[in-house]
This record gives structure tokens, sequence and C-alpha cells, in this order.
DNA sequence: AAAAACTGTGTGTGCGCACACGAAACTTAA
DNA sequence: TTAAGTTTCGTGTGCGCACACACAGTTTTT
């Protein structure tokens, strides 16, 4: 293994001086800044983590705007537990992370939380764009100060984050459609239920209903879908309404979609009597909905690995930390499937040790 | 973060002395020790990994013994390549990995490579107990020498093994009679197609077809399956004859189920008539099999995660031995369902970065 | 022409730990 | 009592790197 020992020996320059081209810490002359480059291209040198971690102690600090979690919608604390997962991993090595929340619904908290988390000085920023305006205005920022960020779960175009760590929700919805289609025997019409306020914020949803709606065209299968669109999801009166009274209206739909998490609360409104004969898929795999898999009640959930997604997320930006490994423009993560059958493997990577909590079995 | 030295201090000893205790390097009088672990368990101490790893310097060998892969059976390149990428991540911690291949259907290739693996003195044996006899063998040697091994992919009872990373065989069978059932419309018979060297040697294909009619059993569908049994699968000649014949006997077939990595081999034995009107899944994401998907003549692939098997079964032994971490006695990684339409992603966290090859979408 | 400022480069120290070496303190043998 | 072990412990060095500091050589200012 090559050290930067070695890089001086060969180009006839000290220690410090290869450190200094390493780094493009400057004060170095053009004759030997290309001098030494050449041996490092050579050797193919990169710096050893290791010792690098070691000798730094603590040097950078992550910063994450993530929306906060709670009983009712646990979504989001996968991807925490994912970047606790990796934060404990990569904290020897002199990263710090620091985790800033807000309020899904709320632009403002947002743009708060932003602000907060600027003051801790970042060398880097994860985020969830999560509304758009808000988005540019941070971004703006970012960008200004010269701090690297990466989109996670939310894909918006038309931005110079380093990646985006999510999934690829147009063929989510395919897949979805796919596994619809096997379910109801290729002769039905199929319902998806969406959250208005997610018709423009959120476009996820509108991506996997694209594709979802493709998958029928693709491939020449005569199923019809409808939307329906309910004000407040988590209003479970005007939800249940609204529903049964289209499910009664309309007998011919054999399945319903729901492109969000939650599908579980369509589950709490749905009359027993369509419960059993609808096939029903969602997005997800929050505690409720993986019940709801249990049960029988949901045939198949789509998982966006959200543990992963900020796994990775930490990992990603350690690299290019310390290694300036630069990550592709998309790191899509695996579009997985889950069913009744195999929903508790899901998990099984983030409780490899005896001292964490092992999955029920 | 509390250090050696911290320690040293407050328990009044030197450095040295922490050190002895720590490593139960011996030398030390039981007064002293006892003195120094309470310090030690009051700051519940862990030691640096990272300075650890430095000071280290190549001190632990991990040896992997795994069959050989080729063109025509690509299953074990992927174990080999997840190795891979561990390896190149714990380089800098001091690990060092060395891999032994040998004839998966030759015991005794099996049991020579074990040999020369021992010649490397590793520190841990990552294995695949392909043979009962001569792994019995193995672990004798292994445990009288005190090295700790565990076994990859397959599962053997009765053994010390320090885990085992891979698959829940039966469950995955039992998911694919659930996906089997999907698409044949609930209503038909299943051929299952095995080799018959599979029968007593690899226990999963065993549990697999176990689970994939227990499925049937515990739902009460109406699907009657039946085996193939081939000598040689890699014969073409034999294949072909013997399925062609059978579903020419049994048109009330609908689906075909082969419980190992070899359905590529089924499809191109199969006349064009049937493969159009059956549904097939298999298992593995080898290149062949991933061709299947896409050219729609294979409906669906259970993969066992071979990638991540390798690659966590280094990440476990390095921290095995480096933090002494045990981890659970199984560890199983999730069962992943590969269709045409997700495929594409399912190898993503392989190639994050941008030198590396990334994915054709 | 001397002083000041700047540029380019080498040297030294410490990060936390592992481990070799050697020095006390103590025990046993002569 | 003294020499020779034996046990117990402290000290020193290096792992590879980051970074502060020092110092020569060069350019600019006065």
């Amino acid at each position: 293994m090559i050290t930067i020992k070695d890089i001086a020996k060969e180009a006839n320059v000290s220690e410090g001086t290869v450190d200094r081209v390493i780094h493009n810490r400057g004060g170095v002359s053009k004759k030997t800044e290309t001098k030494v480059k050449i041996v490092l291209e050579r050797h193919n040198f990169s710096v050893n983590p290791v010792a690098s971690a070691l000798a730094m102690k603590n040097k950078f600090h992550i910063s994450v705007l993530i929306p906060e979690f709670n009983d009712s919608d646990l979504f989001w604390k996968s991807p925490y537990l994912g970047i606790q997962k990796a934060e404990e991993e990569v904290k020897r090595f002199g990263i710090q992370v620091s985790r800033f929340t807000f309020n899904q619904y709320n632009p403002s908290s947002y743009f708060n939380s932003f602000k907060k988390l600027l003051e801790n000085k970042p060398s880097a920023v994860i985020m969830v764009p999560n509304f758009s305006k808000e988005t540019d205005k941070i971004v703006q920022e970012l960008e200004l100060l010269n701090i690297p960020y990466l989109f996670l779960n939310i894909d918006i175009k038309g931005f110079n984050n380093l990646t985006y760590v999510g999934q690829d929700s147009y063929t989510a919805g395919y897949i979805a459609a796919k596994l619809m289609t096997a379910e109801t025997l290729n002769m039905s019409d199929c319902l998806i239920i969406q959250a208005r306020h997610n018709i423009t914020k959120n476009n996820a949803v509108f991506d996997r209903i694209k594709g979802f709606n493709d998958y029928f065209i693709n491939n020449n299968k005569k199923i019809k879908t409808s939307s329906l669109k309910i004000d407040n999801l988590n209003d479970s009166i005007e939800t249940e309404e609204k529903i049964n009274s289209y499910l009664e209206l309309h007998p011919e739909v054999k399945g319903i979609f729901v492109p969000s998490s939650r599908i579980h609360i369509v589950v709490d409104c749905l009359k027993k009597s369509y419960l059993k004969k609808l096939t029903l898929i969602g997005f997800d795999n929050t505690p409720q909905n993986i019940n709801c898999l249990l049960n029988n009640t949901v045939a198949y959930l789509i998982s966006q690995k959200p543990f992963e997604q900020g796994y990775e997320s930490i990992k990603i930006f350690t690299d290019f930390l310390i290694q300036k490994k630069t990550p592709n423009k998309k790191v899509y993560l695996p579009i997985d499937i889950l069913m009744k059958e195999n929903v508790n493997y899901n998990n099984s990577n983030q409780f490899i040790y005896e001292d964490e909590i092992a999955p029920s079995k």
C-alpha cells in the first residue's frame, strides 16, 4: 500500500508538498505541482482514510434536513434510522452528523429548520426538497457558501445537487400496475386514490401514477383507471365517505392503487365487504402498512428502501468528503416488492447484531 | 470520546497496562487488572477502531472458501464481487482477504482448496459448505485451531458456525408459489424441474420445494405439483427431450418452477409454443436468467442477493475481529422478487460511483 | 540598497492505539 | 547475603496523515 511518503520520495519533494497538492491547499509552484500529480496519477494514489480520519479528528460535519415523524406517519423514521446507523459507522472517521427536522406540510417550518442548520456550518447537506419554492432559496444560499448538497427521496430537477438518492418513481408505478394486472386477472377497472395536496407538491406521486397508467397503455391491457382525490387523507370521515360511495357507484373496480404511504388509511376506511373483493397495492413499509400485508388486506407494498436511502446518503457524502469520490448523478435504490411472505425479511440487514432489536418472525 | 490515555490516568497506571488489560495480554497483577477493569466499565470504553487499525497494519486475515464460477454458471460471481467490494472497504482497517475456489461438483476439490486455505493461517473463514461429509472434517480442523467460521449461502445445521448469511429458502419457495398462483390464475398444475444431484447435496433446493408445496396446502389452492428430475441439467439434449415430452403428456401444466439458478437452461430447451403458454419462475439474478426476464420468457426470479451475501459476510467478520461484535445466529437477507421492470435497479448499489460500470437502463 | 512582504518548500508534532523493549519490584536459588 | 530469575509495569516508537510552523529564496516597497 503506497503512502504519501513514497510519493514524496519518488517526486523528490517533501511530504508536506505532496499533502498540499493532494488537498489543493495552494502554495505550490506549477512545476512541482504537475511533477507530484504525475506520480500520484501513476500510482493511482488515494489517501488512507483511516490515517486521515485519525489525523483530522472531527473535521467534517454533515447536516440532514428531513421531515419529522410521529406515530401516525412513521415513514420518515426509516431514513432517520438509516442515517443513524451510518452515523455510527462514520463517526470514527471524523464525520459528525446533525439532524434537523421539519413539518412536511409546513413550508416555513422547512425553511426555518434550514436556517438553524446553517448556523452549524455544515460541510455538506442532505436534504429532502419537499417544497420547491423554499428549496430554490435554500439551494441559493448553499451554493453561495459552496456547500455541497444532495437530494434524498424526492427528486427535483434543475439543481446542482451532488446526486439524488431514492427511487425511480415512474418505474415503481409501472411495476405496481403489473402486479395489479396479475392479481385482478386482467379484466377490471382500477381506482387510484391520492391526497389533493400531493398533486402539486410531491412529484413522486405524479410519476408513480404516470408509470402506473403507462403500463396498461404499453401492454394493451384493457384495464381502465380513474382517480379519486381526497382533500385530507387523514380525515377519516371524509375519506370513508368518498371511497365507499365511489365504489358503490362503480362496481367494476377490482383494484385500488394508493401511490403514497397512506394505504393503511384507505384500509381503515373501506367496508369489510370491499376489503375482501378488492386488490390493494400501496407504497412504503411503515408499520401500519406492513400490518395490512400481514392481515391480508393489502396485496403488495412497494418499498422505497427508506432505511437504505438514509444510510447510503451518509456513506456517499463520507466518501465524497474524505476521498473525493463523486457519485453518479442518480443513485436509484432497488424497487422492493413486499408481500405477506417476504416482509419479515425486508429489514433484516438493519438488525444484524445481537444487541439490536431482532425482527419478529 | 474517551481514550486509553484517559483511562490510564484515571486508574493511575500507564497506557501500556490498560492496553494489556483490554487485550488480555497477561502480565498484569490481579489487583491492577480489576482496578483498570472497573474504570473501563464505568466509561463503557471501546477502542477507537480507526486508531487501532492504523496501528495494527494488516493484522487480520479472512479467508473465503467459495465455488468457482465460469461463463456457464455465473451465480457465484456475485458473492465474489460482493466480497471484493467489502474487501476494498476493510483493507485500510488492516483486514486482508484471500479467496479460495473449488469446483462445486467435486468434493475433493473442496477439501483440497481448504487445505491450501489453511496454509495461509487465516484469522477467520467464510465458507460455502457445499458437501456435508467434507464440511465435517473441515470444521473439525477449524475448531481445533480455534478459527471462527461462518456459513455463506448454504445453511447446514449442527455446527458452531459464528452465523449463517443467506436466504431463508423455505420462505423463498413459498413466495414463488404465491407468485405462481397469481400468474396462472389459481387453476392449473405446476411442474418442478430439478437436477438429480441436488436432491441430496443442496438442501436449499429441498427447502424451496417444500415451501413451494406448502403454500398450496396452507392456502387451500387446488394447484397440483409434480417433479421432474433430470440427471444433468447441463446436458441440453437430455433436458430438452425430457421436458418437452413431459409437457406433451401433461397439457394441464401451466407453470414451471425451477428451484435453482438453471432456469435459463429450461428456457433454452422449451419449445417456443410452450414458452408462450407457460409461466416460469426461477431463482437467482445471473445474466442469463435476467436475460430471460427481459425477453419475457421468465415471469419472476427470486434473488438471493448474492452480492450482499458476500459483502455482508466480510463486514460481519470485520466487526467481529476488530470490535468483537457478535452477529445473530442467522443473518437472513431480503427475499428479492425480480421481474422485467425492476431488474435494472436490482444491482444499483453495487455501482454507486462514476468510475464503476453503471447499470444499463 | 536595505527592509519588508511574499512565495515555495521542508520539518515537526500529534491523532489513538499496538507492541517491543527495558526497568523496577519482587521472588527464588545459591 | 547476593546473584539470578520472574513478575509487573512504564516508556518509546511507529502506523499514515493533517496541519502549524520555520526558513530559505524571491519579489516588492521604501
